[in-house]
DNA sequence: GAAAAAATTTAACAAATGATAAAAAATGCA
DNA sequence: TGCATTTTTTATCATTTGTTAAATTTTTTC
């Protein structure tokens, strides 16, 4: 997946725009098990996916996984690049990935000087947004293995990418419960 | 709570775009039981609450309250705002309330006018990120109880002002569980 | 202020999920 | 390939939350 189509994907942008975004992007790789982002930290990067997958966690008595990112997604610090303070969450790459690296601070010059940037900035922050109270209110109304199948249903590739564990802590369950459903359900 | 505090408090704005946004909003009251937003209805405006209170809410057997607003705060079918298609979400009005309205078409424009505009609009999202993806990470954590003592803690208001039916349904749980666990805390 | 309606609490039992431990299966690596 | 490690499943019991119904309290209305 290519920066162009990344960009692109969140909301179209001027040719002129893109290629101004473009030029503060930069190629970088990492494998397995690397840590991307750091809890308690102010980040000063945020990362498109061109290839691998990551999570969120957040570290408690046990580690909640509450996001996946895979190619085209967007790794951020929401807390970092909000609101300049320190986030909550590491990311964690689950395989080796192919990354391309925008400094926050270049984004936030070009937030002011360039009103489709500035829009297309909006667009992101909606669209994620929109994501999140979908899965605020699934995890409302849903029960463990609805969760579950909704899961299968709208993103299958994931079981085959991600341990049972990690699924388990997104769904908001023990690995034990997850385990149990899966059983149920065959 | 009037316009001008209710648009600098989401990010503040030169005078001259402010005076953009506020030509553009209108006064207008309704009573306690209306319904201001409707789920599955494309809406075209949103609205700044001046006084009152008003829930989120989606049908399904029974109803899920996932949003309470109040003073200073917006009211905005995200879907319909973001993506043009109905929403999921009834709003209702808990108390008499007054609002200060804005017709989504008339924010659009201005949003490609005008780049401080532009960039409020997308403080406004990342701030209501912020605000749901920690819902969804609280809920993901903590249990019933814990997630109720954190309401009384940041909310405290809140319990005077909704019946606990609503409240138990926002923390997710049934309105006996609520009951049970009021009763163990004292 | 009394009757009616609505909201909240209590109680008893059912169902879902958690915790711990052990067994089984899959994976990584020498 | 085979051993060690990690992941997943299974089993048992404990805890939390849900369901239903009834009792109590609070609010609304006449």
């Amino acid at each position: 997946m290519n920066i162009s189509n990344i960009l692109d994907q969140i909301h179209e942008l001027p040719e002129k725009s893109k290629l101004a975004l473009q030029n503060n992007v930069s190629e970088i790789a990492f494998s397995k098990g690397h840590i991307l982002l750091k809890a308690n930290k102010i980040e000063s990067n945020i990362y498109f996916i061109k290839k691998g997958l990551v999570r969120a966690y957040v570290e408690r008595d046990n580690e909640v996984t509450f996001w996946f990112g895979k190619e085209g997604e967007t790794v951020i610090s929401m807390k970092s690049y909000v609101e300049d303070q320190p986030g909550y969450e590491n990311i964690e790459l689950l395989e080796d990935c192919e990354l391309y690296e925008l400094k926050t601070e270049n984004l936030r010059k070009l937030f002011n000087e360039d009103v489709h940037i500035a829009n297309w900035g909006r667009k992101f922050a909606e669209k994620e947004l929109i994501k999140t109270e979908e899965r605020l209110i699934s995890k409302q109304f849903k029960n463990a293995s609805e969760r579950y199948l909704e899961l299968m249903k709208d993103h299958p590739e994931l079981l085959q990418r991600v341990q049972l564990g990690h699924i388990a802590s997104y769904l908001g369950i023990t690995q034990v419960s997850l385990s149990r459903i899966r059983s149920e359900i065959k």
